[in-house]
DNA sequence: CTGTTAGCGCGTTCAA
DNA sequence: TTGAACGCGCTAACAG
């Protein structure tokens, strides 16, 4: 791409600045990069014309030149998700310690773009953080070989194929149930999340094995979504199923869920009790506060970014699997399984 | 940087694929971007090449080579704040239509980090986005010259300078003051957001001339933030001044609010009105119901984009400054004034 | 229709 | 201590 007519207004190069100082390329190289020994006096010269010509180097050249980027990617799901955005503001701001900037996209859950949008990501990027891919199996896998340096967040590492982030969801449901089963209930029912979420299915398979493991015990599934409003349609069913407590796919839908059993006239936890995960910003002062378990998701992406570092730096498969372990966040959304069941 | 040694793995590049198809660079270039015509034979042989050594072209070469980097950067003041992640997601989505992608940055409501922190992303970037900046007066001017093309979101457009997408916060505040001011109010609260908010300032100085207007109103002010917290903990406050109504800095805060009369006890809006300001996602399922104005931030970002692109294909100043106009929702949270304010 | 070549802007080796 | 020259990977003008 010869420029053969002067263009509308030209970014001033290295050149430039090596030109009107009177100085080589390398020597505004090195003057700008604080290298080598340079003669105080040529320092001066180059800093005055620097200032004058308003002169910043080209990130894109300076990346080809080098070989890095200092940019990562990271592909979620959902942007709107709050759980997402937390994850998104740990990893951008660790990263920026570090020097890093985050580029970002949204598959908006489509299955077909993860793999494409994840390739093109990668080349302009040194590494790559897939948040809680909605690909699987051997699909994922052969993303994931395809990328490196790259981490997942929400599955597991793939046999150490990658470095992996994880939130253990089988001891936060177990709280849960747990909490559920001291108070009394027996018969809950499960507020399914989207279908190819994968947290939702580690989820409810833990709960059908709780259920199954204790004889006095039922459990009811819905399906319903990851938004308010998919908790604040379910309320129907729900009472038609006569389950005496709700334990929802995420904070998200069980919030939705309270506001509908708001208007019902329906009292919590007296008529039903609602349980939810994440413990997400507003759980703790929706009315009745909910019950919880709760996961630092800021957190989740901090510890993403410094094992995505030590992969950057050359780790050496099978690589680590950090795990998070939820906390039982007790409160006012669930109380003791009314005496005379719903139903 | 001449290689000598050979490196660990080197990625496989246009050159490797021309010699391994025996045609020119230019060729596969050709392939690849599917521009003038080659001979079928040939593109055959190339796809197959690029196929068995998964060729992916570099894009930071692409961007070097093109002077053009598919890329655009956000600054936010709080990744963590809803209203941005809002704004983040319409951006992102509606770029990504374009074949943009998005680059954020946080800039954790420094003011002395927002100008370093821009020329820099500029450098590897298309365009930059500056919502809400912190920054202010003749020092952002002089930023928002050195970055162009640029667009702020929350901020007039500087005398057309740039483009701009703003919310017509007079608009809003005096709906929600009429609406108060209807329901019998005459003795409000406002509670403020952080130091260096644009938005804060300017719902205020509407709300001073508002009142100002209207002998028989009054109103105080309390120092607060733009966190949940910091409106749960400004009820003591809010309580010993004996105001009946509360217009809080925005949604986050008035939930905060909410909550903690939840905890302690008191009626709303039998004991006291409380309104906010975005109407985002949770306000519409709190207890009782947020009354507040809706912006669509989702909105907001997608035509930040539309105006961007415009700035990038090279408008002419002056530049374009929309305005959005926030709706009033009135929900439970407000009401009649007491009989007895709480004096 | 294809190959040769210059150039995007910068970092860096090597010789002076 | 400084500068000339090459290379990063790719695109585009030009010649054949």
């Amino acid at each position: 791409m010869p420029r053969r007519s002067a263009p509308r207004s030209r970014r001033t190069n290295i050149s430039d600045v090596a030109t009107a100082a009177g100085v080589s390329r390398a020597t505004v190289s090195r003057v700008v990069n604080g290298l080598g020994t340079v003669d105080p006096e040529l320092v001066a010269r180059v800093r005055a014309v620097m200032e004058e010509l308003e002169y910043t180097p080209s990130g894109t050249a300076r990346s080809l030149s080098l070989g890095v980027t200092h940019t990562v990617a990271m592909i979620v799901p959902d942007l709107g998700n709050p759980m997402f955005q937390k994850l998104l503001q740990g990893l951008t701001n660790a990263a920026a310690r570090d020097g890093y900037r985050i580029i970002v996209a949204d598959s908006q859950e489509s299955l077909e773009e993860e793999a494409p949008l994840a390739r093109e990501l990668r080349r302009r990027s040194d590494a790559i953080v897939l948040a809680a891919p909605r690909l699987d199996g051997p699909e994922l896998v052969e993303l994931l070989r395809q990328v490196p340096p790259a981490l997942v967040i929400n599955r597991s590492s793939q046999d150490g194929l990658v470095p992996a982030v994880t939130i253990d969801y089988a001891a936060g449901i177990s709280a849960l149930a747990d909490h559920l089963r001291e108070l009394g209930h027996t018969r809950i029912g499960y507020l399914q999340g989207p279908e190819h979420s994968a947290s939702s299915v580690y989820r409810q398979e833990r709960l059908v094995e709780y259920v199954a493991d204790r004889s006095e015990m039922e459990l009811v599934l819905f399906e319903c979504g990851s938004s308010m409003s998919d908790g604040y349609d379910s309320w129907p069913t729900v009472r038609d199923s006569g389950v005496t407590a709700v334990l929802a796919f995420n904070d998200v839908v069980a919030l939705g869920l309270l506001g509908r059993l708001s208007e019902e006239g329906v009292a919590v936890p007296e008529g039903i009790s609602v349980v939810g995960f994440d413990d997400i910003q507003f759980s703790r002062f929706s009315a009745p506060p909910l019950t919880t378990v709760a996961v630092d998701h800021v957190e989740m992406g901090e510890t993403a970014w410094r094992q995505l570092q030590a992969e950057m730096g050359g780790a050496a498969a099978p690589h680590a699997e950090t795990h998070f372990t939820p906390r039982l966040q007790a409160r006012r959304s669930s109380g003791p399984a009314p005496i005379t069941p719903g139903r």
